[in-house]
DNA sequence: GTATACTGCGCCCAACGAGTG
DNA sequence: TCACTCGTTGGGCGCAGTATA
């Protein structure tokens, strides 16, 4: 029965056919508009809905009442720990809300993000939520930017997360502050000789956390060598290739430069895991230019003029005056990978190599040693971004504090 | 300009009128059905549409058209590294076939998902994915068989994942047949005495794993100490609370029974992670019957009957005939959590006793030592439901196959 | 061949009349 | 008469078809 209209779906002519009733008293039944039904009507429009298995059609109530109920989140990829939590932390926020989650991964996507901004558009949520859509080239960002603004312009509600150059409701991490501060805590427990690894410079994120421990470093009166400030994937293979070059170098050739190995030299590519803003799209890689916007004292992947001369030992497990005593990554899931590659060199993370990573993920309580990192409340930050996004007024750049967590990876030295 | 709508978001109307053409000829440019329309036309239209933000309504489409080209994914959690991957694999199989991928969380909801499959269907999607909504109670659980024929009714397309009782395509993981060769390869390796983590029975996957684990054992000949099967949530946590009350009933009270102890005891309760079915509603925790559906042999937490006699030495790390030489989680967050309480309690996980888990997650291989598993494709598993709901013949039910991965938590004994 | 009407998708909302008590 | 409920009708949401001009 009912099969009359195209899809085949249940209507709610057909409920209120089969309760005996007309169809405006079936939907005020339904959707209970000023409830003036009698109670005998409204469960046998309740009864026939239930039998026939109606839903209501949400696209048609959407588009009668002008507004949905869902909250669009946009985020670069669900594999990743930084961004499940974040998820899951907006999943609970919509969930009290009453609001419907429905998320878009940013990973596979050619334009990075635009396209599915544009179609979520579409589907004309209430709230557009962006964790980490990249700061790329000026084209796309201010096609996102304008993407964004006729959004708003036609009701809709955005927060960003852990950016701050847009104008837009943001949530934003104090990364700088947080590896400042960790960058000093490790230099308090007498660590001297530091390695970098971060990721695209034009990733925010990447770069704040990068800069703050050095800054931190250099507060310290400490500046590593340029030649272990290295980029690299912002994900667990990312840690793991370019630690594995950096220790193979320090041991197989001693004397060379590490940062021109070819592993470790190699531009972020594909697969960028982690990364608020690092996703880049199939057939792209590689293709930007590696040294924009790098600040002084930066990455000297590819410096040929690296601050240390050519002949001093500069690796990483050398033992000489010059070896690297602990490995900072911008990230857990890096210095995750990092762990795992100083072991399969033969060494003991901790103990002979110090690692420290940031965001304080659950695993890095798992790992052994436990991972001495910069707690992120990253679950907070995706419920507060959706408050931020519903609240009436507009609270600019919300900074979310962070803390230094000291653990076995780094002991005293 | 044109605000003149409820909304304020720009329609085809505006774009039309900007453009200086009719409203369908703005239509048939922008969607080209049957692309009769001037060069001129077209480019007026659409750099109209450009200069204004236009973006069609996807409801309004999905009503025109009478259908839409999202897939709907239902998890029962984000923060879990199992759903992570599966839902990486869906995502990216949608963006290949160029739908659009929504996704629900099930976590949160006091109906187990059943609600959530309403509110989804009725977003009418081409393809709702269910990736492990729990074996509950028979209400519920009809409720939510008879959801679901009404949406294929309707004319949708449903996939399950890992569950093979409902009418519908199915992939399912040969979750017994995985632990009954990951048991009889540990019992290879010269391991006798186990214990075995396990999560509540109605939750298929727990169950299954778990039988199939001890039917392995059976096989080599060992049965082990009922009191060291032991349900708890299927979490890290969950694990990791087993494992410290086992340890410390062994250690503290040598001769109790470590089945008893408050925490071991604890039937699964509420954040119950990757647990494909496990998602406990709050307010309904510890209300089931927890000894339903028991198969003989099986878990011992409440059961004074014990086969071993009383002041026999069953703990795990006493050192007596009776001492656990290896645990069994049935997923690898759990083993995970099940590793670190080990090392919290003094011991060395591998060498004092070795851990085995389920899925082989990535993070199975960055943790010390390096976790046994037996490997699951979860990415492929999230393509290929996505396949198997496309597709037009109905396959029943598609067993994948899984591989036992022994590494250095389980070392030859 | 190209551009314009018109109808319909499934629903919400408001107004009106008619039927009860 | 009043308060309440119900059915009918018309309009509209934004868009995609299919005829018309």
């Amino acid at each position: 029965m009912s099969d009359h209209n195209r899809t085949g779906a249940v209507t709610l002519h057909d409920v209120a056919r089969e309760a005996g009733v007309s169809y405006a008293t079936a939907s005020r039944a339904l959707n209970g508009s000023d409830r003036n039904v009698r109670a005998e009507n409204l469960a046998r429009v309740q009864e026939a809905a239930g039998r026939l298995g109606y839903s209501p059609h949400v696209s048609a109530q959407a588009i009668a009442r002008g507004s949905s109920n869902t909250v669009a989140l946009i985020v670069g990829a669900v594999d990743d720990p930084y961004f499940a939590s974040i998820a899951d932390g907006v999943a609970e926020g919509a969930y009290q809300a009453g609001l419907t989650l429905t998320a878009a991964v940013t990973d596979r996507s050619p334009d990075m993000g635009l396209q599915i901004v544009r179609t979520m558009r579409g589907r004309r949520p209430r709230v557009i939520l962006i964790a980490g859509s990249r700061v790329d080239d000026d084209g796309v960002y201010a096609a996102l930017a304008e993407e964004l603004a006729a959004y708003r312009r036609g009701g809709g509600r955005v927060a960003l997360l852990s950016r701050n150059d847009l104008d837009f409701p943001t949530l934003t991490v104090d990364h700088h502050g947080g590896a400042f501060r960790l960058a000093q805590a490790l230099a308090g427990l007498g660590y001297r000789r530091f390695a970098v690894l971060h990721g695209d410079d034009r990733i925010r994120m990447s770069y704040d956390r990068r800069q703050g421990f050095l800054d931190g470093l250099r507060q310290a009166g400490i500046v590593p060598d340029p030649r272990h400030v290295v980029a690299t994937d912002l994900n667990r293979d990312g840690g793991h290739r370019a630690a594995t070059a950096l220790l193979s170098a320090g041991r197989d050739r001693p004397g060379s430069d590490p940062g021109r190995s070819p592993e470790a030299a190699t531009p972020p590519g594909r697969n960028a895991s982690h990364s608020p803003e690092a996703t880049n799209p199939p057939g792209r890689n590689a293709s930007h230019s590696p040294e924009a916007t790098n600040p002084p004292g930066r990455n000297a992947s590819h410096s040929p003029e690296a601050t240390n001369p050519p002949g001093r030992n500069a690796s990483l497990s050398g033992g000489g005056s010059g070896a690297v005593e602990a490995i900072f990554a911008v990230n857990d899931v890096m210095a995750i990978g990092v762990m795992t590659a100083v072991r399969e060199a033969g060494l003991v993370p901790g103990r002979d190599i110090a690692v420290a990573g940031f965001d304080d993920i659950d695993a890095a309580r798992d790992v052994t040693p436990m991972l001495t990192s910069v707690r992120v409340p990253l679950r907070d930050l995706g419920r507060r971004a959706l408050e931020l996004a519903l609240a009436d007024d507009f609270p600019g750049i919300v900074e979310v504090q962070v803390e230094v967590v000291l653990r076995e990876s780094t002991p005293p030295r």
